[in-house]
DNA sequence: CTAATTTGACCTGC
DNA sequence: GCAGGTCAAATTAG
């Protein structure tokens, strides 16, 4: 996979190239009276979140020669099964009944040969925000179980378009039993299918869930997405979890050494306008270098959040919501 | 009505 | 045998 060393070196200078980028512009705003502090601190966490992104592909490389690795920032390569066979034989993955006898011909059913990596993902508690969990790709819960010594259900998710696309991308979302805040997602195997915003672009708590205002202002953590040497799906990805993150904070989870970004979704409706912005100028700067740090105001937002950049990526656009009710239920269903 | 979620049963690997 | 993972009918939501 030589390729994917080339798109990763290729990612790792448009990420620096980003940050300087964005240093520009922080050097800008520094000189204009005009520009607002927020503004300025998005730059910052932008530069930042760029840095640690480079970083974070730097040891990624630095670590695969060889064998790919997943690991970035606290995400755990969780390579205990078998990691050589990334993109071979997609079919050996769990698939319906019909190919059902197949496998057993196999003789294995699943669990082989499946690339895994892990994320955690911090929701603030009462924020309700755990749509936003969402990762740029329709997921259908298929399965919940309790899970020996965990305090929370885990909570088994394919790709909605696995009968579509046969898309084979699983993940399970099991809550942290020492902080139920924090959500640790595991995927497993790769999306084949591409990747709809719909889902993703979910503006957080719009619609489906009633939950009450929450005037703390709420807050998702994330790890920055994985950059395996993985193929072009992931920067879209990447991108993609971009666009959520709505801002970067510095604060570490609980890997002080690791270079990792973290975001801070706000899910106020005031704090939206930079959302936007901060998702837009991620998205033109990847795709067109181009960044525009004004805000933009979106005119419905959820639907149109992408307007502009948004056809760079795909044209599926579906949108069910999915995530939210279901890592609502994983985390209150109590055992 | 359609699609997603829930949940108990079943299957597989260890 | 046990625990994790998946299936699919039933249920719920949009």
């Amino acid at each position: 996979m030589e390729n994917s060393a080339d798109w990763e070196k290729m990612n790792l200078i448009n990420e620096l190239t980003q940050g300087r980028e964005l240093a520009k512009q922080l050097q800008f705003h520094l000189n204009v009276s005009y520009s607002s502090h927020e503004a300025r601190e998005l730059l910052v966490h932008k530069i930042l979140n760029s840095y640690d992104k480079a970083l974070s592909m730097l040891k990624c490389v630095g670590a695969s020669s060889g064998e790919p690795q997943l690991t970035i920032g606290t995400a755990i390569a969780v390579s205990s099964e078998s990691p050589r066979s990334f993109i071979g034989s997609p079919h050996s993955e769990d698939s319906d009944r019909d190919s059902k006898d197949q496998e057993h011909k196999d003789g294995s059913r699943k669990r082989k040969c499946v690339p895994r990596w892990t994320k955690q993902v911090q929701v603030c508690p009462g924020s309700g925000l755990e749509g936003t969990l969402d990762d740029g790709h329709s997921w259908r819960k298929y399965g919940q179980k309790d899970i020996l010594g965990a305090k929370y259900p885990r909570g088994y998710y394919r790709c909605s378009h696995r009968n579509v696309q046969g898309c084979l991308a699983t993940k399970q979302v099991q809550r942290s039993d020492e902080d139920p805040t924090i959500f640790e997602i595991n995927y497993r195997g790769r999306h084949t299918c591409t990747p709809t915003q719909g889902s993703y672009l979910t503006p957080p708590q719009s619609s489906s869930s009633p939950s009450p205002p929450d005037n703390r202002e709420p807050r998702i953590i994330v790890d920055s997405e994985q950059f395996a040497p993985l193929p072009q799906q992931n920067q879209q990805e990447i991108l993609l979890n971009f666009q959520t993150g709505l801002k970067v904070v510095t604060e570490n989870l609980n890997t002080p050494d690791q270079s990792f970004s973290s975001f801070l979704f706000p899910s106020t409706s005031n704090t939206k306008a930079e959302n936007y912005a901060f998702s837009s100028a991620m998205i033109d700067n990847s795709l067109v270098g181009n960044y525009s740090p004004s805000f933009m105001s979106p005119a419905t937002p959820g639907s149109n959040y992408f307007s502009g950049s948004q056809t760079h990526m795909n044209s599926v656009g579906r949108s069910p919501n999915l995530s939210l009710p279901s890592l609502n239920s994983l985390g209150e269903s109590q055992p």
